[in-house]
Formats: structure tokens, sequence, C-alpha cells
DNA sequence: CGCGATTTGTGCACGTCTTCACAAGCGCCT
DNA sequence: AGGCGCTTGTGAAGACGTGCACAAATCGCG
């Protein structure tokens, strides 16, 4: 605070940690605070206070000022946070500093939207190489990259420096594509394959499926739905749902 | 537990509580749990144990066991859990046993690749409805759908029974297109656009970001970076990352 | 120069989630 | 029929995440 350190170079001075470790919890939600600031940073807004922040972002600003607080103290009590140092800090956090390349492997319908999704590169991130199996759609261009066979990964390698690969296959090619991707040295995966991945320690694995989401509102809408079905009765009774439910709709009641 | 009741049609009889209201962690691992159990009974497994079915989903054992106690008391002991039966158990909780008709907002890269998902089919999920904003897109036919114009939704809404919206429009749009598919009925909506929306209570949103997963991602990469990069110096002193850190990047340490 | 308005940073209490460890229950084998 | 091995279901403890409420700090203004 007294005097802005340059956030790119943290620490040259020597006292801050490189890295707090983060909870979880506070890392998940930092990318979120990241493109919030953005939108500010757009608007011309120079500061923000928590208030707003928090709002933009859509979590309690409680929440978001004990997050912050863990990368260091990078507000001013009664002005804010200031908004392109907060920006810079938390993009150094996050590793965002330098472009990362990301190998996409899978160029079914998935693949080539991700290929396409302009946010990646929006955001910090590159992909330096389009892979797939099938040697029909090796040589395909997409998005101004050609697709190259999967088992060209090693050379790719060589080429670029790859840390992130995300995995767009189906289900059962995905174990395979996951060992060839931590052989050649890659440590963080992306996967968009329902099933589950078997790693060594160290590489890390997010999962991303897109009927899980659904599945979850699925819930949801039938929690609601049985609530709803019962408005009066309530109470502890919450017996199982009588015919009532019919004019809602009356087939997927349950039942039947 | 005494009798198996038919899980299609719990309570039949009055006793048991339609939809206990589950932990959401807990809710959030059911679909795994399912795919898992649907891959079981694929290759011909009638029953299986906490062990089994918690490796197959990833998780701890005692988890799956605490998690699917929440939904009454399925399983054998000494023997373990009867696969269809728990299928047919989970299906109901998550509200499956109907098909769900989804209305599909956004037709772009991401929406096109919505659209030709077939994990949503073959989960339960039914793409009633593709709408754009953009009357360019508006007519074009996918995967046997034809694209309708947004503002076409109300009409589209009294043919189907729509619950569940998913938008993957750009984040400009995203706010309008929520509130459009409020004001028709839409109680659930799984939000692919980067921002935040805002929604009556009552309303379900979740949202999927790529671009925040891979982010999550690098802040772990940047953090393996940063410790094996210092591996002898260790301990509290983790003094900021001299100049070395130019030359850590400079091929992912790790990799090579 | 001092005061009040404002906003951060955080101690504390609470709720949720995870994990261990074990008693209760079930089936099989003798 | 009885005992033994296996597996579920759950109590309790601990880790983690959340949100309130307030002290500490800063700015602007008179």
């Amino acid at each position: 605070m007294s005097q802005h350190r340059h956030p790119g170079a943290p620490g040259r001075a020597g006292a801050v940690p490189a890295l707090p470790d983060l909870p979880e919890a506070t890392v998940a939600r930092l990318p979120e605070y990241l493109r919030a600031l953005h939108n500010l940073a757009d608007t011309g807004h120079e500061t923000v206070s928590s208030e707003g922040l928090s709002a933009a972002a859509g979590v309690n600003s409680a929440k978001l000022r004990k997050d912050l607080s863990h990368l260091g103290s990078y507000g001013t009590r009664g002005v804010g946070y200031d908004v392109a140092l907060l920006i810079e800090q938390i993009e150094y956090v996050l590793g965002l500093t330098q472009r990362r390349a990301v190998a996409l492997v899978g160029v079914g319908n998935l693949g080539h939207a991700l290929a396409g999704y302009d946010g990646f590169a929006s955001r910090g991130f590159r992909i330096a190489a389009l892979l797939d199996a099938d040697p029909s759609r090796v040589g395909e261009e997409i998005n101004g990259l050609v697709v190259r066979h999967v088992d060209d990964l090693p050379t790719v390698a060589a080429e670029e420096s790859l840390a992130i690969g995300v995995i767009a296959t189906p289900a059962a090619a995905a174990q395979q594509v996951a060992d060839q991707l931590v052989a050649v040295g890659v440590t963080s995966i992306l996967n968009f394959a329902p099933c589950v991945l078997s790693v060594p320690e160290g590489v890390d694995v997010r999962k991303v499926d897109l009927a899980i989401e659904l599945q979850i509102l699925s819930f949801h809408e039938h929690r609601k739905a049985s609530l709803t079905a019962l408005p009066a009765t309530g109470g502890t009774a919450l017996t199982a749902l009588p015919g009532g439910f019919a004019a809602t709709d009356t087939q997927e009641a349950i039942g039947t």
C-alpha cells in the first residue's frame, strides 16, 4: 500500500510470500472477481468498493474481502480497491501473467466448439494444438489451427511448453488420452468426458460434465414441484404426493 | 427397507417423505454415482459394494455410503447395493423418471455443440427448442431441430412444458434472455455466459464457465511451478521468487 | 489540524461437509 | 443351527467455509 510494488514481479524487495496458499474455495472465486474487475476497468472505474465488486461478482461482500485479504492487503480503507492493481494481483496469483499454452484433444462436437471459443484467448490462454485420434479428422483446419494426430503429442510438447491439456473425447478414449498427456509432461487436465480419470499424484484434474449440471437442476425442479404441489398441507406430514398434482404435469406425476 | 417398495412410485403407502432434503454436496454427487451405476449395469453387475461404487465414481467410500443413506436404506449389509434398484432410486430423486424438456438459447459456437451433444439425450433430457436472437440464424436446422427466434419463447413454452433453460449466448445478451426465460415460467437455468444473472427468488441458476476452470488449473500450475522451483530452499522462508522466476516458466520446470 | 464519514480487514460463532471407526445386520459355510 | 466374514449405516470429531459485526485505518472537509 504505502508504495505500489509492481505486482507483475511482486516481492522484488523480498518480504512478500510468492504464493500464499489460498483456500480452494477462494481460488475458485478469483476468476469471477477478475472478470468483474475487467468489466469495471472497461467502463472506466478506477476504484471499487468491496460492496460494489461483490455485487458484480455475485457474492457476499464479507466473503470477497476475506478472499482478497488472503492475497495481501491491496485495498485502501475508506476508499476501496484499485481496480488495475487488483487485476494485476489476481492475474499474478492465478499465473496468468504469461499466456499459457493449452492442448485440446478431441475435435468432435464439443472440441470443435472449444477450439472456436474466444473466451480462452481473451482470458490468458492460447490453444497451442488440436489433436484427435481419428485419422480422418487429422489435417482439418479449425480456426486457423490444423488438427494433428494425438500420437504427435510428444512432438507438440517439444515445440511448445504445454502444461495444460483439455480432453474433449468420448469417455472410452479419455483415460488413454490422459495417460498420453501425462507422459509428455502435462500436469493439469480439464476433462469434459463423463468418466473418472486416474492420474499420478501431482497432476490436477478438473472435470466438467454438462449433463451433471442439468441433473442437479432437475433435482431442484423435482423438489420445487413436490413442494408447490402441497402448498397448504405442509408441516411434517409430507406424505407422498396425492393426485392433486395432476393439473401441473400429470404424466410426470411421479406415481403415474 | 423390509419390503421393496417400487421406487418409481415411492411412498404409495404414504409413510415415506417424497423428497428428503439432501445436502447440496450430496445432490451434486448423485449424478456421478448414477453414471457409474449405469456403467456397472451395462457390464453385467447386479450388485456393487460401496467400495466398488465409490472407486468407480472417484470418491471416498464413507462419503458414498453417507450420501446414499440420505435417500434411505437401499443396500444390504454384507452384500452391497442392488445396482438396478439404486439406479431407479437415484433417478427418481433427481427427477429423471420423466424426460425433461430443455430450451437452448444461443446457437453460436457453444450452442451448436450443445445442440449436438448426445450426453443430454442419453441422460434424461430432451432439447425441445433451439432459439437465437439473430434473425440470420433462425430457420437453420441443427440435429433435426429448427432454430426459432427467441421472441417465440412464449409459443414454445405453450407447446412444451419447459422448466429448464440453457443460456449459451454472449454475456451481453444473457440477462435479457434469462428474463425472457423466467417470464415464460422457466425455473431452472444453466448459464454458460460469463456473467452473473439476477433472477427472482425460486429460480435456480447454475453457471458453467469454461475459462474459469482453466484459470483454476492455471493457479495450481503456477503454484506447482513455484514450489518445484525452490526445492531445497523450502521451509518457511518462501521469500518471493527472485529473478529466477523468468527462467522458471522457461520450460515449465517440472516438465521436460 | 481535527473530526466524521466511509470502507477495509478480521475475530468469532455458526453451519456444512468430510472422514474415521465401529456397531449392527446379513448371508454363507460348516 | 451357529459362527464367521463381509458390508452397510451412523455417531462423533475435526476440517473447512460462511457471514456477522466491529475495530482500525484512510480520506475529505471545514
